[in-house]
DNA sequence: AGATTAATTTAGGTTAATCTAAAAATAGTT
DNA sequence: AACTATTTTTAGATTAACCTAAATTAATCT
């Protein structure tokens, strides 16, 4: 049996590691859990001891197979519930994130795979994550933050990094979402702003937080 | 905050004492939850602090109304996710419960409410057990066990008492299901069984077990 | 290298929820 | 009323998940 905790701890070190790609350190996980140090290293000693991670002391800590295939699953779970809580529910995408931090851990294969096909088998969830197939796997795209976009190329947004509420509720006031194509009119040297133009009408000024916050696909010039 | 266990003695307490109208015993609390009479006093001490239940040693307990409109709401919870998990997701009447007893804990107002609206506010849930409703109140019907109807009686059946897997699938291998016109036939006195006639069509045996675990709304004879 | 700083682990405790075994109170019975 | 059986409570332990403070190891900087 795996517990809530359990789960968290190894959906944090699959995360932070780039989807269990990565060694994960001691005190990234206690940030990212908001707990001790010394609670992430005791976890971490019993996910050792039951085969989901590997550690050794002060050499920080990486899933076993078997810790990914949980993790993916957690993570599955989660992003598929925030599609649900969007298209049946009529949330909006700032609002889905603490209860799919409760709905992850609801544990039923035949529950998930029945929403999975409500939702028609979506790929992304409203923050443009990709959504684990059955098996873990993960189809990656090749997005790239709209800050690395060069003056005059144009993009698609397909992602926000930060998922914070304020963070969204911006994007809303300025009629930025997922799909929007976004321009570059140009960009500002001294404090790293940079002037963008929205689906061809809005031209606004936007700070480097918002455009290293924001993921796009390029698009080919014309 | 409210933990799960607690949520889940409260509820225990509501049911067992006839949706929060009985003072409950210690013992019956210790045997619905699986736990030890010892475990269920500490507890039911803890609850009285928390302003949930009236409680005084060796004298049952009872919900306050605070504790009530917990319990109600965990209920509710419960049901609603009954008939979500029946009505979009095609599960069977035996099989939501157990997912119901893990979704009742999500804690969001909006979500209960979306979803009550997404299912077009049912009053039952999938085993005719009343839903209730944002404040609590429970709209009771006059239902009676099909064991009570007199010999030639007719009955719709609105609900189980039993919710256990192995007698639901005996209904369904019966095809007895809720709205379903069952007749009783004739009564055998030796041993408590009825010979029952379905929808005008099967006619079945059935032993005072089962008539003594399926509610029926009387119908007046014509 | 040696010293200082930062990261990590260990040691020892706390809290919620559980248990077993024993004591106390209540209920049932002659 | 006295005895017996049942129910309930108390006492004392255990486990998971935390925490603080101290010790240890690793990393960084003269
Ligand atoms: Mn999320
Ligand atoms: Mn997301
Ligand atoms: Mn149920
Ligand atoms: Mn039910």
């Amino acid at each position: 049996m795996i517990t809530l905790t359990e789960e968290n701890y190894i959906k944090s070190i699959y995360q932070l590691g780039r989807y269990g790609t990565m060694t994960v350190s001691t005190n990234g996980i206690a940030e990212a859990l908001e707990t001790k140090a010394s609670s992430v290293t005791d976890m971490v000693k019993k996910l050792a001891e039951k085969g989901y991670a590997n550690y050794k002391r002060y050499q920080g800590v990486s899933l076993t197979l078997e810790g990914k295939k949980i993790a993916a699953d957690v993570v599955r779970k989660h992003r598929l519930w925030e599609v649900f809580l969007v298209e049946k529910l009529n949330f909006t995408w700032d609002e889905v994130h603490d209860i799919a931090e409760q709905l992850e851990h609801i544990k039923s294969e035949k529950l998930i795979n029945e929403l999975d096909k409500l939702l028609d088998y979506p790929t992304h969830d409203p923050h443009g994550d990709p959504i684990p197939d059955k098996n873990g796997d993960i189809k990656k795209t090749d997005k790239i933050l709209l800050f690395n976009l060069a003056e005059n190329a144009k993009g698609v947004c397909v992602g926000v990094k930060d998922t914070s509420s304020s963070f969204l509720k911006y994007l809303d006031k300025h009629k930025i979402a997922l799909g929007s194509e976004i321009t570059v009119v140009s960009r500002e040297d001294f404090d790293d702003s940079m002037v963008i133009q929205i689906n061809g009408t809005m031209t606004i000024s936007i700070s480097q937080a918002v455009a290293n916050n924001l993921f796009v696909k390029e698009e080919a010039l014309d």
